[in-house]
DNA sequence: TATTGTTATACTCTATAACTATA
DNA sequence: TATAGTTATAGAGTATAACAATA
């Protein structure tokens, strides 16, 4: 929970919230992607991506194409300053990943992640 | 977030949410603590303690005591109903930890707590 | 008939301002 | 003048139902 605050307290800098980050992240990873795929991918309901999507669109960050073979469907993709946008909140999110682990060494950063990934596998 | 997930699904069987399980831990561990210290220990806004508070004296687990000195303040003090129901929190509690690292040697429990409080006083 | 995106709406959580009764 | 509790209110985040356009 610390983390999550100091890397969201971080991203309001930028005016981003955890959410839009994740979603920029996945049309960054995935350009063309429905929403209807964010929506499962991110566990999110369609009907609150809409605003989600809305305020990306408007702040220049993605934008809607059409789908060829489906007029449903709208693909989204990042404009060139989304692209740059997402750069940033990355090297933000890998700027507080060094701080969060810099008291550990690099086997105690694998032995953390194997551990916590067996109390994942034992919860899931 | 999948341990979080985990327990607050159990806790709502009982029909109670995180926070309303803090503020009844707070209390039990504190009997006759006043809103407003509880308020600061949870980092709760006083405003919105207040509902929190009425519920759980409209259910019976708390109740509001007059605090000799002070006719401000009211202090907080559980019920035996409360007791109860912060003891049967607490069991799943214990439950859903036991769960969570059922794949852990207690040697490497001790590891993993370990590391994460290196995490965090790395992020406080 | 089913799916995609959308609107409308409701409920919880959280945040601020302002009031009251005391101190 | 400050503090404890309260009320009112507004903003996020998240949930469901229902609709239009299209499949």
């Amino acid at each position: 929970m610390a983390i999550f605050q100091h890397i969201i307290r971080a991203m309001e800098t930028l005016d981003v919230r955890p959410g839009q980050f994740s979603v920029l992240t996945v049309i960054g990873a995935n350009p063309g992607l429905k929403q209807i795929a964010i929506s499962e991918a991110l566990d999110i309901r369609r009907a609150n991506l809409v605003g989600m999507i809305n305020g990306l669109e408007r702040r220049g960050w993605i934008e809607r194409r059409a789908v060829r073979g489906d007029r449903r469907a709208q693909g989204l993709y990042l404009t060139p300053r989304g692209r740059a946008t997402l750069s940033r909140l990355r090297s933000m999110a890998a700027r507080h990943e060094r701080t969060a682990t810099r008291l550990l060494t690099a086997a105690e950063k694998r032995q953390l992640l194997r551990l916590l990934a067996r109390v994942h596998d034992a919860t899931a």
